[in-house]
DNA sequence: CCCGTGGGTGAGCAAGCGCTTAGGTGTCTG
DNA sequence: CAGACACCTAAGCGCTTGCTCACCCACGGG
């Protein structure tokens, strides 16, 4: 009976990897809600209607509702932190690095901006324990794209007098537009990845060195 | 009685202008609650408790809950356009007033980040009629920082080909500092200001320019 | 001295919250 | 076909929420 679902886990649909149906159909529901009214303001049996459910079969799949929380947090910084990676790991320059982690993980956070906004904003909501589980995710994301930077100040690529606080920035740069991209806007999410890619590089590559081409550039 | 907070209007302290010392006091509280927990999950109790005062004695100075978040909103988001504008209408290059507007509005995102994180993320809180007031004065924000941007270019300091994107990530990135800035980091607000506003130049001023100083470089 | 008025309180209301429980129903297995 | 099982629902429990109401008290003018 079950078609696509099973093929690739979390790779071809979004949130495959989540397995019985009626749990993903409810997790989906939680996203789309969490990130329109936030965590605090969402009510489980908003949940569990936008699921076509009642408000009890919640409890069948999840323990409460900030495990719902919870296990779309988890699910999204291993994307993400997958994405940065995946990016760094690549051969090429620091330049060409950067540029594929800039532009991958700016795409993300605007095609998937609705899981992404929950992602990034909704940190607080979590439970002690699991904000700790969180946040070391978050420490190793910032590891890595810190490791592109130190590579091309290494490689006399980049010019960036402060590499942590540049990191942080770039991260931040990324990071926000979850907050404000939305499907209505005049860009397409490969657009601003994009762009973004070019005002990164702009911030790091070395003066005495020529910009690489990002696609920006009209 | 009435000592400082009559000398001039929110100028010296934060919160000068809301005039009966009660309803400061309640505001104030307010900020810090809406802050920490976020807007929908602080209680008019916990407002009220923070400020020393009964649940009901909110009620007397404000109509709803609401309005005491639109009050904060309405006040913080002059305050960030006072800051845009005084930068933009100064004297000086593109580059200077560049400088100026990125240092002393991410040192008030930073300095003020209990104010500010309430002011940038508590939006969709809002009743509609007061978000769209409040998008306004955003839209103006947007509108002073593109301004100096146009400015630099037709004057060939800068080299930007998507102007109002590159507006867009300014401000963006100076935002976000509201969402990671915290007191017991190792960064002052100053520090950050300054570090951003070097970022910033590196974007946007034209490659065959010397990068102006603005005292990041170790 | 009395009384109006502005700023405050204790108690509590109606509504909505997260979550539980008892029970029903369709499907698979022996 | 009986029984076990996974899944879901209707009803509702105990509690908290935003907000109200009857009342109180310090204080200044006639």
């Amino acid at each position: 009976m079950r078609t696509a679902e099973r093929t690739a886990d979390g790779e071809g649909m979004p949130w495959g990897e989540v397995t019985p149906e009626a749990a993903r159909k409810l997790l989906v529901a939680a996203v789309e809600a969490f990130a329109e009214r936030g965590y605090h303001a969402t009510t489980t049996r908003d949940i569990a209607s936008r699921a076509g459910m009642s408000p009890a079969a919640l409890y069948i799949h999840y323990k409460t509702k900030e495990e719902l929380l919870h296990r779309i947090s988890r699910i999204g910084h291993d994307k993400a932190l997958e994405i940065l990676t995946a990016a760094a790991d690549r051969d090429g320059t620091a330049a060409e690095r950067l540029t594929d982690a800039v532009r991958s993980f700016v795409g993300w956070h605007a095609a998937r901006h609705t899981t992404a906004r929950v992602v990034q904003y909704e940190l607080d909501a979590l439970a002690a324990e699991h904000r700790t589980e969180i946040v070391e995710l978050r420490r190793r994301s910032d590891a890595t794209v810190r490791r592109i930077l130190q590579d091309g100040v290494r490689d006399g690529e980049f010019d960036v007098p402060d590499v942590p606080g540049t990191t942080l920035a770039v991260l931040s740069l990324c990071i926000d537009v979850a907050r404000w991209f939305n499907t209505q806007g005049r860009r397409t999410p490969d657009e601003v990845g994009t762009l973004y890619a070019d005002l990164v590089l702009r911030m790091v590559v070395a003066r005495d060195r020529p910009l690489p081409a990002t696609g920006a550039r009209k």
